[in-house]
DNA sequence: AAATAAATTTAGACAAATCTAAAAAATTGT
DNA sequence: ACAATTTTTTAGATTTGTCTAAATTTATTT
């Protein structure tokens, strides 16, 4: 991820993935207000930070027209995101943290600068291709695997991946995966769907079972194409 | 170490710990120029900064009489020395850095803000007492053994300790550990000492070497004492 | 014990990132 | 189309941590 040879503040980073992500739902231009709202703060301060960067041309800025991030500017929100999902992958695999608990400390971690670190890191934990909520981790020129994540209910018989994460993360959904040996980075099979109510029948490690229609569109499986 | 529950920034953190370790050195209370040195910066920003800090109640300040830490400010201190150390661990036994490389993003890693990251990584290094430098790590409670670490020429003969560190870290220096098989983490027992040179010979893993009294003062060893 | 030197503090200014309140531009509704 | 509303920007103030320059206190010399 070419390094950026000038200096960013934590502020700076933190807009620039900001912007990054609203660009993702909306791929336009960024509204002003839009940008406010993800980081907590009022428009006015939002203008005066989106000239900034622009000055140092990481967005493409024009008044009252929204930002768009520079190729420059994508760059630099790419190198935050893997680092930010390198650290999430850490905090599972190594700290033992549940996938649920890694955001908020992974979006300090994202901050250390040093791309020695980063190159480490990523060796020791095996270079990862996604984090473990099934999101892709750009790799050091920012490239990543599109891969696909799809909810159980989503997916069509025989479709095979592993599973990656939940929508809805209340205590009872967790239970019951846990009662049923359901656990992130498990590789399930799609075996049967009913067409009556919806329900599937999957293969896990504990053997075949049936989920309801309201589990599966709970359930995320990670599907990696060929690359 | 009694999480403290008011918030400190950055720069704080790194004053109260520029404190800790001048008044090591020193014991006594440590002065406004000598702060203003460690930390690079001018002495009336200081003066600034021991104002905020005695508010607090992190320092204790006298004008003209320089400051010392409170106990809060000292807990506070050794909060930031155990995550800094416990990093450092880290990075040079399970990213494989050298331990001449690590203090700069141990520097970084030492302000991330989670309890539970430090509980968990402390687990994951299997509860370390000493850092790659052979200095000891506080714990939660900011206790820490004051374990000895001394150069093998000031150690009497039988001694045994592990290697932990050099004084000089020249090329030259670190080309002659490689040669003679002497490695961080490796243990030494002194066998007998030249009075007329000063050589020391002591046992290695390839066996017994004779060192010469330059590089017995280039080595430290950590004799872990009884606890 | 003055005089001189050194250390420390004060006063006032500045840059970064934020805010409020008011003005300007864009959008929407009828 | 134009009035009303919403969005965005500007202008000016605030906080944090820093700075320079001047004033004050402490330490050192003779």
């Amino acid at each position: 991820m070419l390094l950026y040879y000038f200096e960013m503040t934590l502020s700076e980073e933190d807009y620039i993935k900001a912007i990054y992500h609203l660009s993702q739902i909306d791929s336009k231009s960024v509204a002003t207000n839009a940008i406010a709202e993800q980081m907590k703060t009022k428009p006015s301060s939002v203008t005066d930070m989106v000239k900034k960067l622009s000055e140092k041309s990481l967005v493409k800025y024009k008044k009252y027209q929204g930002v768009s991030l520079s190729e420059k500017g994508r760059l630099v929100a790419l190198s935050i995101i893997r680092k930010h999902r390198l650290w999430e992958v850490f905090l599972v695999d190594k700290l033992n943290f549940s996938w649920d608990e890694v955001h908020e400390v992974a979006e300090q971690l994202e901050h250390i600068k040093s791309d020695a670190l980063i190159d480490k890191l990523d060796a020791h934990l095996g270079f990862p291709k996604v984090d473990p909520h099934g999101d892709p981790i750009p790799n050091k020129e920012g490239f990543f695997t599109k891969s696909v994540k799809k909810l159980i209910s989503e997916l069509p018989i025989l479709s095979q991946g592993v599973c990656v994460g939940v929508n809805d993360s209340s205590v009872t959904f967790l239970k019951f995966l846990d009662k049923n040996n359901i656990a992130l980075g498990d590789t399930f099979k799609i075996l049967d769907r009913e067409e009556f109510d919806g329900s599937v029948t999957i293969s896990t490690r504990a053997g075949s079972i049936r989920i309801s229609e309201q589990i599966a569109s709970n359930l995320f499986l990670e599907i990696v194409d060929e690359e």
